[in-house]
DNA sequence: AATAAATAGTTGCGCCCGCAACGACAAACC
DNA sequence: GGTTTGTCGTTGCGGGCGCAACTATTTATT
């Protein structure tokens, strides 16, 4: 049988999926090794800080992250029972609830963000034609 | 404070990270939707069959599809238990194991490929510039 | 040859996630 | 106003993964 694989697009995904693989582990571990958060907590703890007033609903942050509601949920009482996080009522819908960066929670996005940014832009960027690389305006 | 994010390589980073997340999803919901294997069965499957003799020690598995030695010994495990795979024993390597397609696994492989392919190049492929739509010779 | 170091695959453990079901509430409909 | 429908967030449950430790075997060292 011929191979199965000969074709431009469905070379591409497959090495989209194993670049996407290896490079986010790859920052998980710039992060998590210099003793920041994981990968996974800063993009939370990101999105909570772009959003509004820095805090976001969990179904939009459920969104933002593409996470179910429930994994959200779960990752949100972690953060919080970490201090990083608090949930707040919403004054408008009695069903929902805040998502609020805390002062720690902001000093951890604070601490960890040049590691992120550095990471990213070694790994992600430098397997690319780095042609951005001198646009750093951090 | 200015925004966090204000650079070309970040903002490709993250739409990268939601881009892998959304497609990933949807492919395995074509997949699995059409009765097929899910997509990381079908990533293991293909990476067997790919390989000589349709056989591949484990380890060699585990890097192809980016997997930890023991989460691949589980997904094998269930595979196995399935019937889409069988283990053999390394006639050289005492230690080592062969992960093998069975009759059922080439058949789920098959079945799934079309499925597969379409998904892909319709939702990864027309996410680019679908320049390379028109070069199928599947 | 004898021993030390490295490698292959498996297992216990804990973490994290999605699905389905649920209670609380809001919005739409009549 | 009362009922129906939809939405928000949480929980029980089970699945799937990585890390560290383990056994068995190979390879390197002396």
């Amino acid at each position: 049988m011929a191979p199965l694989i000969c074709d431009g697009v469905l070379d591409a995904w497959r090495s989209f999926l194993t670049a996407h693989a290896r490079l986010t582990e790859a920052v998980d571990q710039r992060l998590t090794g210099a003793g920041c958060v994981s990968l996974g907590t800063f993009d939370v703890l990101l999105s909570v800080h772009e959003a509004c007033d820095h805090r976001s609903r969990m179904h939009e942050l459920a969104d933002h992250v593409v996470l179910s509601r429930s994994g959200l949920t779960r990752l949100v009482d972690r953060l919080e029972a970490d201090g990083l996080l608090r949930r707040e009522r919403c004054p408008n819908d009695r069903r929902g609830a805040f998502a609020v960066l805390t002062d720690d929670g902001e000093r951890a996005l604070q601490a960890a963000w040049p590691v992120y940014a550095a990471a990213v832009r070694e790994l992600f960027g430098g397997a690319f034609g780095q042609g951005d690389d001198d646009a750093r305006r951090f």
